[in-house]
DNA sequence: AATGAATGAGTCTTCATTCAT
DNA sequence: GATGAATGAAGACTCATTCAT
């Protein structure tokens, strides 16, 4: 038998630990915002004692910046499908919307996303780290769109960056808009959506 | 006789404290956050002692309620600004991007805002109140689109609901746009802003 | 009647409120020390609540910086008096020992010094206070001690120096010999630190 | 048969764990003072686990105590030296203030000090224990200065009761010494401190 | 009307100590 | 013996709110 549990100091625990209380402030942030969850109501959500967190975070803001860098992470997966998908680029990315639109329609990411920018306005490091995210995502979707599959690789790079900040804007400001209006669902705002993002990817 | 002082309990005096609180408290929202700010650095700038801000607001977040009130009547007149200006409908929206721009992307406002809809994540009256601004800002919309002079005055309530969505996402992402790049400047956005508007304002 | 009180903000009651700090302070850190004594039991013992006494200290470090201030300044009217005094420069100090052995021999006060004492080589600001303080108190020392009226006065400087350490020594020393002896009473002491402190007073 | 190793409990080795942990401690107490070192750094100094040293001491005051008693035992055998070495009494007393103050100048021994010193002042068990030292030595010094090659064997107890406090004094002073004027050297002290200390062994 | 002194509940964080392994 | 994960009771400090004046 190859077991080989029972090491004294187990990393994998560690880390498990770790996503515990990464869920955990999640889920807290989410309902009562980055500044109404307690430390005990973490520790409590987390299934451990409020000390036993700082084993694992130096901070209470730690732990946000653990949350954004794990978001930034899935960030970065979804444009790299995106640029190892092969076809067309129009259909990918308007397909790619679906997912973007569900996403950002989880009310629960939203509340935590929005919480993040509203952190993000007083606290530089948060904002730094946001930024940075974003500057790669535009980086990224920037590449896509010169590519050679694309329709509008021949823009002007002041012409690229206004489409990518409109889509961006539209896709960012879809949380906004659950949040404003939670009755609205996904296939709803597809309708229109599809055609707004579709003239931003093709000559005008 | 002593003229005019000691007359008790002036209204007009006391909406003028009333304003210079709001004033103040927005002006302080704006730099640090609800959170961030707090009611000894409200009241200096407001010019006033803490205790005598009790006698106008009831709390803290009495305040910042007040302030999405007044925000909301911004709105409302905005609409009705829409309504009331003769001549193509697509033409009078398209323009009005112009103010709507400037106002996202005023970086302070935006501040503002994204701290409105984070407390609305974990503030129920709060919500509710935004909701209700977005509600009728909504209708107000729809009316429009709804009414004669609109290219679209014939599409299903589904659809109709879905071009709104999709046109407020973008007004709104625009703030999140300007917190996650700063740089990013009005007449850039405007070139790409104008044209997925558009395709929302006609039939596709 | 020239009554003037009820002045919405006294500043003579701010400085009353101050001081109740300080004792009370003062009279915790002998009793506890410095780490022993909270922030709860001070307010407590100063009868006012935790929050208020941050309106008149920073800290509670801030709070022992102000006590050893106190110190320092009651050193300096001690010295001012050695100076203003007329007459014989050896009996003004072996008269002044009644009164150092006096101070240095209360309990209270003896707790309190050693406890800024042991702060002080972990904290180096207040190190750097209390040095300043000996630092003046040597000085002060050593212009006594060469000045006309001097047995002494054309000692080296540091023949000079190393009497004063030593003085200093026998007197600060007291404080440690209290805490360890209690039942030590100041006539016995006095008994053979005076002929102790004559022999550094005159030549060898 | 695997020799020697799984012996359980060997009171060598436990011995030497438990000095282990003094050393660190002592260590980290003069660097940190008492309060200002956690168990987690003198566990790291020690080279074992936080838990660990509890199974050697009861609490981190039992580790203090039993510094403490360390230090009283080299005491105990200073005084013992100084009983068996032949001589001048006179003579060997001022010789040993070379090591004295040596002992007494060491900064780090000196921060030590100050820290049981001032936790006397608040832990009652650590006050009897530094009492009964001293008492001892107090003992010990008054047989010396009882015996027959004493030049103050006739000294009645209160006088002799004094001498023995003032040059008790005088050598913890310079600990107090060295922390306010860390610039201080040894040979500028015995300067005066020799002089001082006979006048202190002879008949006056 | 207006002040600001005063409160005290609540915050994040630290750390001596315990215990399952 | 030995570990270090885990605890939880403090700790200093903050801040919205109240109230005597």
């Amino acid at each position: 038998m190859k077991e080989k549990s029972k090491r004294q100091t187990d990393p994998a625990l560690a880390q498990a630990r770790r996503d515990q209380v990464l869920c955990a402030a999640a889920d807290c942030f989410r309902r009562k915002g980055y500044h109404g969850a307690g430390m005990a109501e973490i520790s409590k959500t987390a299934g451990m004692s409020a000390g036993h967190i700082y084993n694992f975070f130096a901070s209470k803001e730690a732990i946000i910046e653990s949350i954004i860098e794990q978001d930034m992470e899935k960030v970065f997966s979804i444009f790299q499908e995106y640029e190892d998908q092969p076809g067309d680029l129009v259909t990918i990315l308007l397909d790619g919307l679906d997912y973007a639109v569900d996403h950002h329609t989880d009310v629960n990411q939203g509340a935590l996303d929005l919480e993040m920018f509203a952190e993000a306005a007083r606290n530089d490091k948060v904002a730094e780290q946001l930024r940075k995210s974003d500057c790669y995502a535009r980086e990224k979707m920037r590449n896509l769109l010169l590519s050679e599959r694309s329709l509008i690789k021949d823009l002007s790079a002041t012409e690229l960056e206004s489409r990518i900040e409109v889509m961006f804007a539209m896709i960012n400001g879809i949380t906004l808009r659950k949040t404003l209006n939670p009755h609205v669902d996904k296939a709803t705002l597809l309708l229109a959506l599809r055609p707004a993002m579709r003239v931003l990817l093709v000559p005008f």
